[in-house]
DNA sequence: TGTACATCAGTGAACGCGCGTTCACTGATGTAC
DNA sequence: TGTACATCAGTGAACGCGCGTTCACTGATGTAC
């Protein structure tokens, strides 16, 4: 234990040479073995090897490491986003979809991360670097819902991409919370949180006039959706787990 | 303070009479001020005026007693969306959107045992009552959705109301644990959570084939939606904070 | 109606522990000349 | 190329504190007879 803290400073020197990023890995394994709440300053300390006075060289305090590792929390959410969305292609619809899967992807992979951005209690809204991040995170879902919304169908009214992109983050985040999470508190669910998601955005998507088809070929809007009152229009979710009873 | 504690145990005598429920509360309301991960086993007894060991008598530990608010919480929360939802009454879609509501206001008025139920770390299903209780608070959504679904327009595929449910879970949860919350997280947002939430579920209800008006009537079903070509057709979102932006 | 006894809820003192934080310090690194 | 010095990252010992948990106890309440 002692012999093991001489070892690691035989080996790295009395300068540790990168504490700050190495503080910050080891809150993250912390947060993530124990929850957010059950990680401490001293811990991360130990963690990384090095005395419990150490940290205060880099951080002021235990708040200032979480919002540090919420914020590239969000730094890393906007590249995962931004790589799923992939500017629109090849199509906007099925590229949107790769987003939210994208976003229940991180939440499962990186619940340490997901866990500090939206969980920690920081309140993300009065530090501004932090705030900054989330909101170029957020803007990844804004940018690909004004792409989606410039493809409405001729005739039909063209939703506000701000309102889509909450309405889709919020579902998102809903199923990623209650469903999709990496950690113990996770309910149980009759099918992947992933199908449930799609088909969420999906019937959101055609609640908004967009003609979605079971998988989405190209450019919504070529092709209107059948009306109403033929047999198996707007109705139909998305097939899978769910199996389709008949209309009385 | 030591006076203050002689004066309490003059009052109630050496006997307290009810300290499971008085520790309930006090927890309560710790949480409130300091969310879940800030309040102690021994914070509950001190505030409820009592020695720190007296707590073991009703709860084995800390997590216990959480797990406890937890269910109170999902108990409370069953009730309220029972009451909003009336059974459905006066028609099946404002009593849906009415449930809506309801889950927002639990989430903003009551965070303390919001934030125990969902974001506490409990997990809700290994405790026996606990998951009972939750599957109860849920069932309410979920018997709501299946009146939905029955109303299903003629020639429309009745949707699964279990996969209804999780959606309008979802959604529900992620509007309020990211804009609707009580507590110092919450987002800002351009508008009420209350109309993000209730034009998202009206979006996602005209998805599934649903003629939803800005203020439906009564009985879904009765007037088929106007087909899509047709002016001011599905795509229309609900007016209010949102404006609308005409096609091109 | 009274008495003896069992039950049990809450006490208060004690403990070991780990945390947050401070402090003067020390050893490594970089730089001016 | 070497030397003196400034800078600064990390040390380790120390502190006060509050927490979780235990223990033998005490005082109130209920009940059997």
């Amino acid at each position: 234990m002692s012999w093991r803290k001489e070892q690691r400073r035989a080996e790295r020197g009395y300068h540790h040479g990168n504490l700050k990023e190495a503080l910050l890995q080891a809150a993250l394994g912390l947060i993530a073995e124990k929850g957010a709440a059950g990680f401490t300053f001293a811990d991360a300390a130990r963690s990384a090897g090095v005395s419990p006075a150490a940290p205060y060289r880099h951080f002021r305090d235990r708040d200032e490491l979480l919002a540090s590792i919420a914020q590239r929390g969000f730094e890393q959410f906007e590249a995962v986003l931004t790589k799923a969305w992939d500017d629109g292609r090849p199509d906007t619809v099925s590229a949107f979809e790769r987003v939210g899967r994208a976003y229940l992807a991180f939440a499962r992979n990186e619940p340490a991360f997901y866990s500090a951005m939206f969980e920690s209690g920081v309140p993300v809204d009065v530090n501004p670097m932090l705030s900054a991040a989330s909101e170029r995170a957020f803007g990844i879902i804004r940018a690909a819902a004004e792409r989606l919304a410039a493809l409405t169908p001729p005739g039909v009214a063209r939703p506000p991409a701000m309102m889509m992109a909450l309405h889709i983050w919020s579902m998102s985040h809903g199923v990623a919370s209650l469903f999709g999470r990496g950690d113990a508190a996770r309910r149980k669910l009759p099918m992947s949180a992933e199908d449930l998601l799609e088909a969420g955005v999906l019937i959101y998507l055609r609640g908004l006039g967009f003609p979605t088809d079971r998988k989405p070929q190209d450019q919504a809007g070529a092709q209107p959706p059948p009306p109403p009152g033929s047999s198996a229009a707007p109705g139909t979710p998305p097939a899978g787990p769910w199996g389709h009873k008949p209309a009385t």
